[in-house]
DNA sequence: ACCATAACTGTCCGATCGGTCAGTTCTGAC
DNA sequence: GTCAGAACTGACCGATCGGACAGTTATGGT
């Protein structure tokens, strides 16, 4: 058929997305993939030079938001800096849900990927989070805000609308982080 | 050497442990684990009936814990609910830190593993989180706290010694549930 | 109409995995 | 010492995976 590149490869993508989402990324074969983006799998290494490119071309946007949000808190201090990191970064898992699945089902395998530097860029999130503070407690709460939103952002229970969730998302971040409501 | 059998069991479930951990279910092999516990994968297959029932073994001590604090708090209310459940789930979390590195490498899997309930357990401790309540603003809070610790026990960050790390996972959460000390 | 090239595919390959099995080695009771 | 059975092993098997490659089909510029 060979329809145009472009088209065949977003296609590649979103099946690709949605599969790693469910199974993983070992769980989730070239074979599935090619299967449900309706090609072969050769016709799927035409497009991808690997599984592994197509991961990092998967998880790519989602790291480039994750540091353009820290580069916009870089200059902040004190309350604003929290807060405008909080619902950045709350925003942010709730717009790539399925790239958080991803990433949380293999976490392992980010680690020592050398395309994406995911753990460099948590370490930043983490620091803005506790409001660059050194002292444990602030550290302990910071940590604690990074996986409550991660999870609950991948988690794909339908606890509340989407509206409600995010509110209340940001209300409980910010009181985990003893962050008093301005 | 046909050493003792109980013996040559524990050092690979606790290789198995470890390489789990850190490489994930599917990420470890069982000749990978037999490596390391130093002896044959067909040894190995001669203690376990499978690479499942090893992991299945490996839960049961923590999913078991799990079980007995949800059983132990059923019947408080309140207050005190919610205060004993966050200290016996942080508690648990530290105290199977290896166990829970293992779970979140395979969410997933264990989802519809059928000589496991995780799930289900993790629904009745949401809901103690919760209070019992079924208000959207105490779900979405429970379900922060459910993932800040597990993933806050999980991480081998040395972001603090563990008794600091305790108390601060105790107090964060707290303030996640809006819940104001006694 | 022609053709260079992009798009695509069927087929094969080496590696790795979980698991089986017949056979060997060790141990403890007598 | 002997011997039954537990403990252990090397060799092998079928399945599956990621990937390579030669060959085929469609497309767009001329």
């Amino acid at each position: 058929m060979a329809r145009s590149a472009s088209a065949m490869r977003g296609q590649i993508l979103e099946s690709a997305l949605r599969l790693f989402a469910v199974h993983g990324f070992r769980g989730t074969s070239l074979q599935d993939i090619a299967s449900d983006a309706g090609c072969s799998k050769a016709s799927l290494l035409y497009h991808f030079a690997g599984k592994e490119k197509l991961l990092t071309e998967l998880l790519i946007p989602a790291q480039d938001a994750l540091a353009a949000l820290l580069d916009r808190v870089a200059e902040l201090k004190g309350d604003r800096l929290v807060e405008e990191t909080v619902v950045g970064y709350v925003d942010l898992t709730l717009r790539f849900r399925r790239e958080i699945r991803l990433l949380f089902e293999d976490i392992t395998e980010m680690s020592c990927h050398q395309d994406l530097n995911v753990m460099e860029l948590a370490d930043g999130l983490l620091d803005a989070l506790a409001g660059r503070s050194q002292h444990p407690p602030a550290r302990v709460a910071a940590w604690m805000v990074l996986g409550a939103v991660f999870i609950t952002g991948a988690t794909d229970d339908e606890v509340a609308p989407d509206e409600v969730l995010r509110a209340e998302m940001i209300r409980s971040a910010l009181r985990t982080l003893d962050h008093t409501p301005s």
